[in-house]
DNA sequence: GAAATATGTCTCAAATATGTGACATACTAC
DNA sequence: GTAGTATGTCACATATTTGAGACATATTTC
């Protein structure tokens, strides 16, 4: 069974990520909980979110990690991180949102989110299938980068509204990224 | 020189945009105005933010009517479309985000939005391009007119956040969109 | 089943955000 | 320059959100 404390952060990054402002108590509701409880787990808003972060880091960093060994093949490798990315939904559209908005006081958090380890090897990835002319050379990294966590919200965004179905909507995915970096597979 | 009024509305758009519990007082300052002086024009913060969704839906809706009549063939009126929206950034990243957050006090508003003339004709465009299989035909048309929304927030967003130069967004995301969706032009 | 731990309920104080009245000042039109 | 309009400043009442204490109740552990 779920720990109070995980029951709160699921329930927080749920409301969070539409609306930051949610109050605390209705995150406590979402829980299931008490405010009360709530304020015993999380000092305050602050303190609430920062483990929202974490803990939604460290979720999706695993996921990634753990696709892109799921194969040898470069390609294969990104492929898996793109599902993987949609399997984590709620919390990597989370972690997407939070570094969106992230003002100065982040930048700390967010460069040394950028020198992960994950974001590097997808890097290596990308920049190594570019010099071997497998992809469009017109795009810069960077805008790769936006780019395929754009397809993977809109993966995301599209199941939960219910406008494409649920298998369809990774496989519309890499489709649509595939074509948008010009790989041929 | 632009309306107090009107100063108010793109102080609140900016606002809002990033984070839409904003107080008053902020966006009163963005703008250069005092609070006393937002609260003439706007009673309070729905009646704000509302007019700021009437007012971008106005604008968004405008440019990209323009974009469609600028050209008779279909795919330069789909990429003016892009360019225009990207044009507009976040006048149509606002509306973007209040329509994915809209609950259902805003549904008759998402209604009357979806059945809009402009995205009427958006979709009478690409269900045409895929009758005749000029691009791909894997993909719903659902599927497509949400990642439209979003390679062109990836675009606002890659300007924004400076990891794109301005001239580059829009080709890329043109050079995107039509790989995303196959289309040899 | 007793002790320890976790959670709920009720309560209240402090902080913050909001809406508005009264009046001063700045600007515009004529 | 004067009337009229727009805006700023200050003050204040109200509502909402937050954080925490005191204590009851439930759950777990041994």
């Amino acid at each position: 069974m779920e720990s109070t404390r995980a029951k709160i952060i699921t329930a927080a990054v749920r409301c969070f990520r539409n609306n930051p402002s949610d109050t605390l108590e209705k995150v406590a509701e979402e829980a299931g909980v008490s405010r009360r409880t709530l304020h015993r787990y999380f000092e305050n808003r602050d303190d609430l979110i920062e483990s929202c972060k974490n803990e939604m880091l460290v979720s999706c960093n695993k996921a990634m990690i753990i696709a892109y060994e799921s194969d040898p093949g470069p390609i294969k490798k990104i492929r898996n991180m793109l599902f993987a990315a949609i399997e984590q939904g709620a919390n990597y559209a989370f972690v997407k949102r939070i570094y969106e908005r992230s003002n100065f006081s982040d930048l700390d958090r967010k460069k040394e989110f950028e020198s992960d380890d994950v974001k590097s090897k997808w890097f290596n990835l990308i920049k190594d299938l570019q010099k071997a002319e497998r992809i469009n050379t017109e795009l810069t990294i960077p805008w790769i980068f936006n780019l395929f966590g754009s397809v993977i919200e809109t993966a995301i965004y599209a199941v939960e509204s219910g406008d494409v179905a649920k298998n369809d909507s990774r496989n519309f995915a890499w489709i649509s990224f595939k074509g948008a970096i010009g790989l041929n597979e």
